[in-house]
DNA sequence: TTGTACGCGTTATCAC
DNA sequence: GTGATAACGCGTACAA
């Protein structure tokens, strides 16, 4: 690969010159700029990043981790990500975690090793301990998505206890008495909210919360698909069952399918995140939306401002928003 | 950040042997190996890869250039990508163009400036000559799912004729007669395979090819459902669409459905990839499957393996797999 | 306005 | 077995 080093000889000034007009300092005459540039271009000459990062101390690059690319909602957020950090000349390290703390773990130690200059966090579970040493390392980072209560940090997502209540207050209104939630990972803190704020609107409404139509799952369509067979199985089933998330409800809608269950006259669905194929005309899920991609570029955009000196605190609760469609109807009255 | 020095001089030794050491070198005693460790440990040493990546000549990274992460198919893929990179402790830079060959171009110079030691690229227009720039530079490159005729390179993906032709004939076989194409952007191999079937499919069968029920979009949902909507609207309009991709079919049946065309009854559609949301009970899409994790593996695999000194050719044509399910029906016989 | 010299954190090549 | 030393390619204080 061609140096600095090369485009010096040929240019035949030193190495410090190529680098200062490479660099646009104000030093350099701008006649020199120009024939050391060209001649760059033409040697095709590409500045070493590994270098550069060494005596600079910053790598240009960030890391992304993320528990499921094969996620609507997290291939948007990976998309906003990408779009502004790009925009700004840094890289993007993926780190796709499958929903394992071990490799989470992992994956935090390759990108400390590869010095990325921050992390965005969306696959965080709510208290897991190696957040705690991050915090204390200088590498800032912004949660997305998942909040953490164990240490305070930036944060980025939207109000999942309203979100949560637009839903189920959706389902209350349209009758509904008897409610079943499945959720994520036990420990995700965006599930958790979400099924507080199932608890409290039932609670609210004089409704008894029944603990057999609760339960988890992994936030994948297999896991909604099990989860859901399974309380559509029960003696005693739901009217209507809210998801945290769209792949579990899609998941769930293939559960009712199966067992014959009409959606939405024997049972309503409702999802969360309203994920792109949510809204096709053969789904047409009712969800809580999130601005998804929007929340990957308010993420980036944070840390990228924190790396150029910016101010290091960052809370954002976005709104959600109910998108009624037709998996939900009133409740029938048997 | 704790450096080798640091270690050395806690450990009472040279920074060489804490080196040696932490690379488990056979001349270092293995007591002060342990201790060495023990004491790196202790101080959260963790290696600086931009320093060995320097003076290593490999950076530790591969490069991964996706046209959209948001369609479940490239999700796949790079979920495969990131499967092998990162169990051999690689890291991967994820690069998602939009289908832009601007940023497609931009994003290599990136790439090339962070000195990854190889590029997976599925994102490549059929013709673009950036391609053998880079077959001439060192840097290893596969490409994936899309292939390049201007340049011989390796190249994982499946026989798009053999599957265009297993869709195409699928339709025939239902008896229809009144076939379009729906196909990506108009530069992309994989989609001109596709269209070839198409095309050598209906000959054979005697079945005139028309012009006017050929379209290309850019491989989106929103795409397809203009597409779709155009084809569909006209006043002879075909009993069976053939779409390049699942998410094309998608807005092909959102198309359908607006229109009031009953899908399979009035009009079949065909997709490709085999994207799980292609298998739902509301959707069930006839499609041709890919095995996109798969493809994902094996091009990083291969990449790997090249690293490591392996053979530089790589040819690997897998074979698509007609899936039949709910949105193909024999031709109306009006 | 440009050149010289040093250091960023590692690994590799010599010595001892 | 282990330690000094020289690279790797770049940016930058300091000198000219």
């Amino acid at each position: 690969m061609v140096t600095i080093k090369d485009v010096a000889r040929v240019a035949g000034v030193s190495p410090a010159t190529v680098s200062r007009a490479l660099n646009d300092s104000p030093l350099i005459r701008e006649e020199t700029k120009a024939r050391i540039r060209r001649i760059a271009q033409e040697l095709g000459y590409e500045r070493n990043e590994l270098a550069r990062g060494l005596v600079k101390g910053a790598s240009g690059a960030i890391g992304l981790v993320i528990p499921d690319i094969t996620n609507p909602f997290f291939a948007e957020v990976t998309r906003g990500v990408g779009e502004v950090a790009h925009a700004r000349g840094y890289g993007v390290i993926l780190c796709n975690t499958e929903e394992d703390p071990d490799r989470e773990r992992s994956y935090i130690r390759l990108l400390r090793r590869k010095r990325v200059d921050g992390l965005i966090l969306t696959s965080v579970t709510a208290e897991d301990p190696y957040l705690k040493a991050l915090a204390r390392s200088k590498t800032p980072f912004v949660l997305v998505s998942r909040a953490c209560q164990l240490v305070p940090a930036p944060y980025v997502g939207v109000d999942d206890r309203l979100g949560g209540r637009l839903a189920v207050e959706h389902l209350v209104e349209l009758g509904h008495r008897r409610i079943g939630f499945i959720g994520g990972p036990a420990d995700v803190q965006s599930s958790l909210d979400r099924l507080a704020a199932f608890e409290a609107v039932l609670t609210e409404h004089g409704i008894p919360v029944r603990e057999e139509w609760i339960s988890f799952s992994d936030f994948t369509q297999r896991a909604g698909y099990r989860a859901g067979k399974e309380l559509l199985r029960r003696k005693v089933r739901p009217s209507a069952v809210f998801a945290a998330n769209d792949v579990v409800a899609l998941g769930v809608l293939q559960a009712a399918d199966e067992l014959g269950l009409r959606v939405p006259e024997d049972l309503s669905v409702l999802g969360y995140d309203d994920i792109s194929y949510a809204g096709l005309p053969r789904i047409e899920l009712t969800t809580v939306a999130q601005p998804s991609f929007e929340m990957g570029k308010i993420a980036a955009e944070w840390l990228l401002s924190v790396l150029e000196g910016g101010p290091r605190r960052l809370y954002r609760l976005l709104t959600p928003k109910l998108v009624v469609r037709r998996t939900t109807a009133p409740a029938p009255s048997g």
